[in-house]
DNA sequence: TCAATGACCTGCC
DNA sequence: GGGCAGGCCATTG
C-alpha cells in the first residue's frame, strides 16, 4: 500500500468517511474542520486523489452544494445516482435541501 | 528549488 | 442581486 507521509489528504479522508449515511458535507467544512478554512482548494485537490482510496467522495460537495466535482467520477451521472442513492435528491448536479443535508464534522464530531 | 496547478471560498464592483 | 477576480495552502512536475 502506501503510508505517504499522513499528509492532509489522510485527514480529508478520515472526515470524509465519517460522513453519516444520507448527509452530505462542504470542502469549506472539511477544511474548517482540519484548522485550514483557508485551504479548502487542497479538500478539492485531496479528493482528486481520492480516486486511489475508499473514500465516498460522492458526499462532498462545494459551498453552494454544487456537484463540481462529478465530472472527476467514473460517469457524470455516478456521482448523481450515488447521492440518490442514499436518499438524497438532486436537481440540476445541486442537493435539494443542502442546509438540511449538510453535515457539519466541527459540530458533529465536536458534539 | 522554483513555478504552476487545483473537485474552493470570500469579497468587491 | 448577480457576476468577476483574487487569495490561500499543499502537492506535483
Amino acid at each position: 500500500m502506501k503510508e505517504e507521509t499522513l499528509s492532509f489528504f489522510e485527514r480529508v479522508y478520515d472526515v470524509v468517511r465519517l460522513i453519516p449515511y444520507g448527509r452530505v458535507t462542504s470542502y469549506g467544512a472539511i477544511a474548517r474542520y482540519l484548522g485550514a478554512a483557508r485551504s479548502a482548494r487542497m479538500v478539492g485537490y485531496a479528493m482528486n486523489a481520492s480516486h486511489t482510496r475508499n473514500v465516498p467522495a460522492h458526499r462532498v460537495v462545494n459551498r453552494k452544494g454544487l456537484l463540481t466535482g462529478k465530472f472527476h467520477f467514473d460517469g457524470t451521472k455516478l456521482m448523481q445516482q450515488l447521492l440518490e442513492n442514499e436518499g438524497i435528491v438532486i436537481k440540476d448536479n445541486q442537493v435539494r435541501d443542502f442546509e438540511s443535508r449538510f453535515w457539519d464534522p466541527a459540530v458533529e464530531l465536536n458534539k
